[in-house]
DNA sequence: CGCGCCCCGACAACCGTTTGGTAGGGCTAC
DNA sequence: GTAGCCCTACCAAACGGTTGTCGGGGCGCG
């Protein structure tokens, strides 16, 4: 987490302005609308009036839709992966820790519902340039790491395929925006549990065919 | 597998002509755009194009955009949960019948990937209406349901959550669409075999915690 | 003839973006 | 202190392009 204020003009297109509390401000509506319409059906307009402005006052600090929609997926896609491989580097025994890294990765998405509703939706209408810089391969790389790590333990199937494996983790993972309502029967912590529990399990040998 | 030429005049909007040659080209290439560039930002341009029409004329086989895109999803929405409720009615014991079903049900929607990817995608932009009409609940039921009968089975972890293991279940399935290339180094049947394996072996008791 | 199939031309709405202007707060020089 | 200045934050109005949709007409075929 750099403190910046008054954020450098470093890189390439950094916000104009940065963490104003205005600013944040503008993210969290634009993040919403962009989660409960989609991108493309969002209409700068839409984003003017929650934000109280008229909607050419908004390029006072963008510079163009497009760039909105990367600051909003941006700052959920690095805190995703930074908190993922934090988890990632516990000091627990390989199959305990791929077991914390769903329940923490499951967790991390219901808490950041919003964000990860847009970055998992509209990831794919982001420009060229901007989908580059976000390698949501990444995440995938993490959690195969894991998965090879955690067959050198005898009790996980010697022929699992970590590519895979990890794909089904993060297929289920990434599913539960779809569904998940806060109001709902079980608290982010019993579905980060649930999903731990069988998906890990499940690369256990057990009573199960090999 | 309904077998319908002339569709008739039943419910509220049939398509205009059903089951011409042209009618299901237009359907086809109307999925593969919506799939490429997602629904909002395919033009009726795009597709009259690729049809070898000018864009007004599309209004002789659509009666909307709206309405295209519910043609779209409603055909693979229908076979795909057909095919899955006769995979969970095969004669076989609940656990292994788990197996089978998350096997067919991945190798139904590779199978199908354009046509599930823009259901997946783009269910959110048809108009409440046609919504309605396509009840996704459906399938969670479905699977939920089995997990159900799979409890029966003293293998089977007795404090599975049916409804939360459904989803991660459709989950893991759901996400295929996302990564699954025609030249990738596993084939649907690996790739169906591999999940049935992880996730139905993760509901049974085994070495791991309960 | 009649009808399916498509062209042509247009329209109204909308959308992202630009340009020019302005109120006001705060810093600085005198 | 106050006049001058700049910077931030926004308004007002427009522009060019695009988009979904529609009506009318023509052409070929059974």
């Amino acid at each position: 987490m750099v403190n910046r204020r008054r954020a450098p003009r470093t890189g390439t297109a950094p916000p104009l302005r940065a963490d104003d509390g205005r600013w944040q401000e503008l993210l969290d509506i634009a993040a919403r609308i962009f989660a409960r319409k989609g991108y493309r059906s969002t209409t700068l307009q839409d984003i003017a009036d929650e934000f109280g402005v008229l909607k050419g006052s908004l390029y006072h600090y963008i510079r163009s839709k497009d760039e909105l929609l990367f600051e909003v997926v941006r700052t959920v896609y690095g805190g995703g992966l930074a908190h993922l491989r934090e988890l990632a580097g516990a000091d627990l025994d390989p199959v305990e820790r791929l077991r914390a890294v769903i329940r923490g990765h499951v967790r991390y998405l219901i808490d950041n519902l919003v964000g990860t509703t847009v970055l998992l939706h509209e990831f794919d209408q982001l420009s060229a340039e901007h989908r580059a810089r976000l390698p949501v391969r990444d995440y995938q790389e993490v959690v195969a790491g894991l998965v090879v790590d955690a067959r050198a333990d005898p009790r996980v199937k010697p022929d699992l395929d970590p590519q895979l494996t990890a794909l089904a983790v993060l297929g289920a993972a990434n599913w539960v925006h779809r569904w998940y309502r806060p109001d709902g029967r079980r608290s982010p912590e019993e579905i980060g549990a649930a999903y731990a529990d069988l998906l890990v399990d499940g690369m256990l040998t057990g009573a199960g065919a090999g």
